[in-house]
DNA sequence: TCAGATTAGGGTAATTGGGGAT
DNA sequence: GGTGTCCCAATTACCCTAATCT
């Protein structure tokens, strides 16, 4: 059980870290953050330098390449 | 200048706990508190030793370490 | 005062960042 | 052009017990 929302003084964005999104990817954490270098997906730093990514973000970029999306812009 | 508006932490800052802070940042709790020894964010002890955040500290934190993907279409 | 949850403190493993080469 | 793997250094996560907070 650790499921117990709380502290949501003004509903914050859940987090992942660069191994999850990888995970999701089925690609290497090292990729994940190319991504995030090149500016195709948004992060978080943290005050050491380690990246957090938007889970909605992720879930929505995830739902596009299932998608076949034209990513001719 | 005998009053400053906002400029400064009057009286009354929300505070926020390690475990608070540390959601907000999808890390571990003893990470905030590593943060908090090496300076990189400001802290509050209580009487007893343990630590708490000003709010506004955090997010203003939080929202400079932000990048956003300004995928304007 | 009691009870439950959180935090501090120290120590050790795992993850991540950055560069560079394949 | 994009991805996976190598290196090393830094940051973070999880282990424990005792003290503090609510």
């Amino acid at each position: 059980m650790t499921v117990t929302p709380q502290t949501r003084p003004n509903s914050q964005e859940q987090l992942l870290t660069p191994g999850e999104v990888a995970t999701l990817f089925r690609v290497d954490p090292k990729t994940v953050t190319r991504w995030a270098t090149a500016g195709r997906i948004g992060s978080i730093r943290t005050p050491g330098g380690h990246r957090r990514f938007r889970e909605s973000e992720v879930k929505t970029l995830l739902a596009e390449l299932t998608n076949d999306v034209s990513h001719t812009a």
